[in-house]
DNA sequence: CGGGCCTGTTAGCGTTCACTAACAACTCCG
DNA sequence: CGGAGTTGTTAGTGAACGCTAACAGGCCCG
């Protein structure tokens, strides 16, 4: 777990209690659970037992929150996609290894994935772009590896499985708990995703 | 003061002063674009050029404008449900219905249906709950009539099916316009759609 | 003409919210 | 011991927001 980094600018030798994890862990979850805006700085520190205005010891506001939030989804959604990239030894294989790691970490940090998904439109319009731009690159080499899979699509056809793809896998991942088996449901999710993928050209 | 049925139910032939659905259509549009908190009454009311409290003349509060509209949503998506239903004559032939329905209906009321899935947590519980209810009812008749055309599937898996497909559905509709051909955009998503339903079991 | 009624306006009220100020306790370290 | 740094507290400020109050003009109909 990238739970505990000893500090992010700060010097290390410093030793940080966990509390600022703790803050922007909660954060987390109640930006997903209410949305960005319907969630107040004193609902976070309820949810770590300080109150209010004890998080802007942590953190400059609470845009910043939601950035640090967006920031660690893309780190770990580039990780994984960087780590896929580097074994695969074919596009189709590519594919598949995008698939899975994204499945795999959108149903192990749901929350997050969730709020990089839908809270990216409240943060500062000049903080977001440098984000959005790490989306679209990333969206961008699927439709890369599946184009090369796949020559008979032409680009847009690429971009909207991908898309599809995609949106499945968030949706269901960042969804209610389906009663479904634990087990399974990580095969089965990237099986409806590269089914997605390889839907015919029109 | 109760001005929640003016003119909804009477006949609608008698004169619509289309104030009202202009305001609730720009409602849509602003609560799809920045989310239902971050859209203050002002900014409803300067979309139609009337200023802020102008809105109360129409509807009793914001939330009841929230209302509105994933009834309406709730509404559409019911009567095309309802006519697929009528005229299918297979459950498999039931189940492309119901995809071809709803994906025409999600990319041209692509807001409204975005508002419906994305801010129904904002309303108030008690009048939540019946709106829940019937998207409950609706998605299981999905999963009812992936069962009866694919009696191989679990109930948990065919909800897991089902909740991908809607998912991909709603995600493409309402997302960011890619720049597919109009003409093929419906027919593609279908495709996707199915075949995510059509995914082989674990 | 004249009185409702409908629909618009501006002013303002009460609440909530993000954030700051001022201060207190604890640890570290000389 | 004692000052500095860190991290917590409560009180308060200014702004935004949902909504109401009070009023004004256009239109229907006696």
């Amino acid at each position: 777990m990238t739970t505990t980094e000893p500090a992010r600018d700060t010097p290390p030798a410093r030793r940080p209690p966990n509390r600022r994890d703790l803050i922007l862990e909660a954060a987390v979850r109640l930006f997903h659970e209410r949305g960005y805006p319907a969630t107040s700085v004193d609902d976070i520190g309820k949810a770590v037992d300080v109150s209010g205005p004890a998080i802007y010891r942590h953190f400059a506001s609470k845009e910043d929150l939601l950035l640090e939030a967006i920031r660690m989804a893309a780190d770990e959604v580039q990780t994984i996609h960087d780590a896929a990239r580097a074994v695969a030894a074919s596009p189709r294989e590519l594919l598949q290894r995008y698939i899975r790691a994204y499945v795999e970490v959108a149903l192990e940090r749901s929350a997050m994935i969730a709020v990089w998904n839908s809270e990216a439109r409240h943060v500062a319009p000049d903080s977001r772009s440098r984000t959005t731009r790490r989306l679209r690159a990333w969206s961008t080499d699927w439709v890369q590896a599946l184009q090369e899979s796949r020559p008979e699509l032409s680009e847009s056809e690429a971009r909207l499985r991908v898309s599809g793809a995609i949106g499945l896998i968030t949706s269901v991942a960042t969804g209610p708990d389906l009663g479904v088996d634990p087990d399974t449901l990580a095969d089965s999710i990237t099986a409806m995703a590269l089914a997605t993928l390889d839907t015919a050209a029109a």
